[in-house]
DNA sequence: TTCTGAACGGAACGTACTGTATCGTAATAG
DNA sequence: CTATTACGATACAGTACGTTCCGTTCAGAA
């Protein structure tokens, strides 16, 4: 996922790859120190240590090293525990853990800002947010495998429906979500809203 | 809504509400075309044929202008359709028509990106979001008076489960979420995952 | 009517950042 | 060794921020 050319074994001196990651993490301290608006290429030199052409040779603006830095966020891991129920509230709660640790709340919403006036952020955006969600899609894939779902449901759209209530939380309500509540949402997205009376 | 002191009754030239709307239209406009990010006060300045003191008069900084400008969006519309399911399928179609009209896409993201790092900003963002999620809830109220909802469904939770995944696939996805979509998405938080078997 | 004061658009200003270019030095391959 | 790429630090022209200023306009008070 580099956006510049790294260029091939030819004589010259090697990219540092310890310019690289420092890069990556200060791009990644900042992002949770600030936020996206505010986080600056100049900024990230410095607190890396490296020179701004050293961050222009590899990215050509501010947004690709932020979606290269967000790649390295925490994402959905897999989980088999043999039930929808414990793959989906096992998944959820590590990523919940994970979340505060990281700057998702920030990077994310503002990635997703972008990508509605940069078409091209979406060839960088969709393959890694494909990637991200897989094992989540894998636990549904087995579900219906083995007869837990209902037959109509839609694999993606079931995702959505459970990823969906703590996404808006997260993200939009600023909402603090306690791993502890992942049982509640889990719970109502298998069992679904309505009264069983009708 | 206005972040800035507006003077009372006094001798001197009043605020022109014309330069105030001026403002406003042009910074919706600007998010449409350029999104949160690109949007500059000099260029909402430009476009509204206004100084930019007269902006910084009414308006701290960008920020609180793109809040005002946010809260002229379409929210949910209050419907009474005497059953939950047809409430709920009617609000969100209402919305989804709305939504291509309008900046939402680039502007909800970003401010709930920045709300990350500037709590002040839930101060002016979290009454606003209450108040255009409320015809939503109200239709939830209604429907547990009704009796319609499960006895332990928590409300705030279940209008989560709904407004998820469409908030999910319009804002983190970049989908186009047709209207028509919108049955499928109402039907399955009613009914749930699960297969019936179990 | 004049006076006072707030607001107007346009412009100037110091500061910060973008993205590019340059420089002397460093690290490689051939 | 030469040629080449990369390094950090710096300079540069351009843009935007937020503030200040100016001449003009618009209102209320006297």
């Amino acid at each position: 996922m580099r956006s510049r050319a790294d260029g091939g074994a030819t004589a010259g001196r090697p990219r540092s790859e310890e310019a690289h990651q420092a890069i990556l993490k200060a791009t990644l301290d900042l992002l949770s120190e600030v936020g996206f608006s505010a986080l600056t290429v100049e900024g990230v030199a410095h607190r890396a240590g490296v020179g701004k052409a050293t961050i222009y040779r590899r990215w050509a603006s501010k947004l690709p090293l932020v979606v290269e830095a967000f790649g390295e966020l925490p994402a959905f891991e897999d989980v088999d525990s043999g039930s929808l129920e414990g793959d989906l509230k096992s998944m959820l709660r590590r990523y919940l853990e994970n979340f505060l640790a990281t700057p998702l709340a920030a990077a994310y919403p503002s990635l997703a800002a972008e990508r509605a006036h940069n078409p091209d952020l979406s060839e960088l955006l969709d393959p890694m947010l494909k990637r991200r969600r897989r094992p989540l899609a894998r636990a549904f894939e087995r579900a219906r495998d083995r007869g837990e779902l209902r037959p109509d449901v839609d694999i993606d759209l079931a995702a959505d429906l459970v990823v969906g209530p703590i996404a808006v939380r997260l993200f939009f309500r600023g909402m603090r979500v306690h791993p502890d509540m992942v049982d509640a949402m889990v719970n109502l997205a298998l069992s679904g809203l309505v009264s069983r009376r009708s």
